[in-house]
DNA sequence: GAATAATAGTTAGACATCGAATAGTTAAAT
DNA sequence: ATTTAACTATTCGATGTCTAACTATTATTC
């Protein structure tokens, strides 16, 4: 060992472990029933943003999602061969494409939806409800901790 | 709206919500500093595995960091490349490749964990002791809660 | 001991993801 | 009005990531 830890840095890294296989387990039972329906997480949630915001460019899109605008073209390109969201250019400003969800991805979304949201909650019934609420403050402390 | 959710399954995909956004930005602060090195974060993560644990083999890195033993192939294979480690088949039992840190990878690491450990721990800093102790108790429960 | 199982790793094909470079469009500057 | 700057989306090249099919090797079974 060249180098040395704080007692302070070794808890948080053992923190950061923890949070991150937390994520993953959760995210994994979500994922599980998505990939069930040949959709992909990102899919799934660039169909979700357009079905309950309305029609979106892409960059507000990947704004939402907290991809890039590369990543979300390639995701849309992915959508669009399925017949699963439409692009249009919008008229007044050419450089604008609106993102529409066609019927095709309405009647998927709202077909995984139940069991989507019942699963989620599922996830977090472990926890009682002031656990809960205890969790989401401390993500929230934490997320906003983070500025630069 | 074809669907309809539960007050309970709206508080948990917010929950999952938070819980996603935190992990993101929590992870891309050490994110940053290791991409700055010229590394992936898994990358960086099968280093950190054979650096600690010692030379292992590919099936034991990819269930240490929860990846298919193909991503694993790829991420070593990029590794290899660099001369960051180096692949030696077992001559016992010559299924197995043995995946060994070189003296240039070892120096990499140790370049970069002080610093990462640093920013690790400044991540946690907004928490008091009390909160830590709290959000890890929170993760563990829930990670457990997953089972299937 | 030959046929069969299991195991470690690779390859192939698909999608995600990013940064950087580019094309096309509109806004700002002068 | 022409140049410049800003902005949206795409493309490119690299890497990650998965599942499924495959190779090579070892273990098991009959």
């Amino acid at each position: 060992m060249k180098y040395t830890t704080t007692k302070r840095e070794r808890e948080a890294l053992s923190l950061i472990t923890k949070l991150l296989k937390t994520t993953n387990a959760v995210s994994s039972v979500a994922t599980a029933y998505i990939s069930a329906h040949q959709l992909t997480v990102s899919q799934f949630g660039v169909l979700e943003a357009v079905y309950h915001v309305g029609p979106m460019c892409q960059r507000d899109i990947a704004e939402k999602t907290l991809k890039s605008t590369a990543n979300i073209t390639t995701v849309i390109d992915n959508l669009e061969k399925r017949g699963l969201v439409e692009r249009r250019r919008s008229s007044d400003d050419r450089r604008y494409i609106t993102i529409h969800i066609t019927g095709a991805g309405k009647q998927l979304l709202e077909e995984i939806f139940p069991e989507h949201n019942r699963r989620v909650e599922q996830c977090f019934a472990v926890l009682d409800p002031a656990e809960k609420i205890e969790f989401a403050r401390l993500c929230k402390k934490l997320r906003l901790g983070q500025r630069k």
